[in-house]
DNA sequence: CATATATTCTGGAACGTTCCAACTGGAACA
DNA sequence: TGTTCCAGTTGGAACGTTCCAGAATATATG
């Protein structure tokens, strides 16, 4: 047998197609495309050396060509923002799952955070000419998403969309701000400062959300931002300018979980105890969150679900089984575990993190 | 404009062929295809008038047609085995990175860990004709590789194939746990355990080297293997399953990062403390490692390096720039960070874990 | 002026499928 | 005996490109 298996008299190294099926059971071509799609009326003498010939050949049915003629490929496209913040895995997961139990391929595609990338890996994938698009944190300018949405169903994930050009699953950052407001407000914090995520899908929805809780429990006098970004470094550093302020905030809400862990770095780095001299917030509830180890105080996004609805959504456009735009979004909640408590006494705020250790810090749910 | 921006009387949703914009600018459909594919010899009229028809139809060549009759799709298939692992998260971004400056793109694929799924998703990715196929520590049967290898290049990721039908890009597992017995070593300790990969790609070679290492460093009689997996999950049943033990091990060898931390949450949770009572060694390097929350002493496996050597070996053999196999073997290096240390005073081996807290972890290049 | 030579452009044939209208041959019916 | 029916099967057209041989036009050469 020839090193790829394949006919020597093939022009290129291209493996068997429905003719050599056909020419080996002796029967048509339109008889094998039947076979292999699974159709009836096919006689069971038919079907078994039909079977044959293409366990022989080691046939493949060419997904190109079905495409082509079909005029819709069965894959989904995926544009993640950042393949590396482990809350995408568990929207990747859910989109995965999804997709599969719908009989739909998956393509991922990354812009690797930079918006001129994410704008080729969008086109990218429209050249492949996919069924649907799913932009998981886009960010790109609006105007790529609506151009986006007049070649394909699109749905966007964690950035609302104002026009009709797409669908759109978020979570509400408002509320899910506020749920963290809330929850340091209830240990008695009021100096509750905020790092921001910068250009990233949600960020800006979750400043807001900071600053209307804010102004709304009446400590509209002790908003503090400070600009950060949706990393550890950005969080690192985020809560490295923090630090010169005097007086320091008691708690700290960031802008993401991998933000959050960044802050942390930093906090402790600097001598303080987490949560006895700061508390601090994430938002995601990714998986690193969950780690005992780090057992971050955070607000739960649920990312695979949101990926399932995503690909739900999708699959409704492309059958056309709805064609008014649906935003939905889905309600945060808040989990407590190790890194928030109680307001530190009045000796340590203005810096003094000479303080003798506290309790060790809570344990919770982190399995 | 009609809400999908398609040609009204065109049968199905599809957009604009070469034909439309051909009859737009006035010229042939080669000509369009040659300033589609930039290629010389177009005169600077014919030239813009195509570019003009594109921008005004919202023109896209159509990646399954140039596909069919170019007999090849400029896609990478890549099939990774666990998705939640943030390690494949630097191998993903390996490969996107050295595929996108060879230009190609990239199809993701998962078979959550489960072999039968993973052979589906190898299959999905062979039926759309990728150009060639990585497969991320793949948890398939040989023969699935062997038959692959048959249709397309396949590079194999950290599994080492003895034949010849793939080439493949593995660290040195053997050295690897070697290093990390050594390292354990060197702070005293003897008694050290080993938790398993289960059936992860690699997981046998890590006990092969722990077991070779373990025997040429005269320890045979301390020996003690545990099954465990490579989650967290798996590695906090195993260390689980070693606290039940007497005597206690003194350092734990975890077959990867994820099962290490796993490890260190059941150890913990046992009251004991690390490195104080118990050493812990991980494998991967992983970004979670290098959290200054977990840092975990560990190997590092250059993942990103691993993913553009793939995409390197892929690219030989698409391009048949070269035919004979090659197994490139990265060397592993030991990263000290704080879960290990001096083996612990003889009063705590047997169990008692009540002894005063020590001092704290040390801190090193966690970030 | 005729011919050679670039340069620019073109139409038809592939690529490997699906879809569809139509064909075949045997059984059932009148 | 012919007619109808039906399950099973078939060949051709289409999908949207690229490739190629060659046509048309412009430019240089003898």
């Amino acid at each position: 047998m020839s090193p790829r298996g394949q006919d020597p008299k093939r022009p290129s190294q291209s493996g068997p197609t429905i003719l050599d099926v056909a020419r080996v059971a002796g029967v048509s071509k339109s008889l094998v495309s039947m076979v292999t799609r699974g159709e009836a009326g096919v006689s069971e003498e038919s079907r078994k050396a039909v079977l044959e010939a293409i366990e022989e050949l080691n046939y493949r049915p060419n997904v190109m060509a079905q495409s082509l003629v079909q005029r819709r490929t069965r894959i989904l496209g995926v544009m993640i923002s950042d393949l590396r913040n482990p809350f995408f895995g568990a929207v990747v997961s859910g989109i995965q799952g999804r997709a599969g139990e719908l009989g739909y391929r998956v393509l991922f595609n990354t812009g690797d955070r930079r918006p001129e990338k994410e704008e080729g890996a969008i086109e990218n994938l429209l050249e492949l000419r996919v069924d649907g698009l799913i932009l998981a944190s886009p960010r790109v300018a609006d105007a790529v998403i609506v151009r986006a949405g007049r070649s394909v169903p699109v749905v966007v994930l964690n950035r609302h969309m104002t026009d009709d050009s797409s669908d759109s699953v978020t979570n509400d950052n408002i509320a899910g701000a506020r749920l963290a407001v809330e929850h340091c407000l209830s240990f008695g914090h009021r100096r509750i400062a905020f790092i921001k995520g910068g250009v990233g899908a949600g960020a800006r929805t979750r400043s807001e959300g900071y600053l209307r809780a804010m102004r709304d429990f009446d400590l509209a006098e002790h908003i503090v931002m400070v600009e950060g970004g949706h990393t550890e470094e950005g969080g690192y550093r985020g809560a490295q300018g923090l630090l010169k302020m005097k007086p320091l905030p008691t708690a700290i809400f960031a802008s993401n979980d991998l933000c959050a862990i960044g802050a942390m770095n930093a906090l402790e780095e600097a001598g303080l105890k987490i949560p006895d001299d700061v508390s601090l917030v994430g938002y995601d509830n990714n998986s690193l969150a969950a780690l005992r180890h780090i057992s971050l105080t955070t607000i739960d996004q649920p990312g695979e679900d949101m990926g399932r609805s995503a690909v739900e959504r999708l699959s409704e456009r492309i059958k056309e089984e709805r064609t008014a735009p649906r935003h939905d979004v889905v309600a945060p909640s808040l989990v407590v575990r190790s890194t928030t408590g109680p307001l530190p006494a009045e000796g340590v705020i203005d810096g003094d993190a000479s303080k003798p250790m506290a309790a060790p810090r809570r344990l919770s749910d982190s399995r």
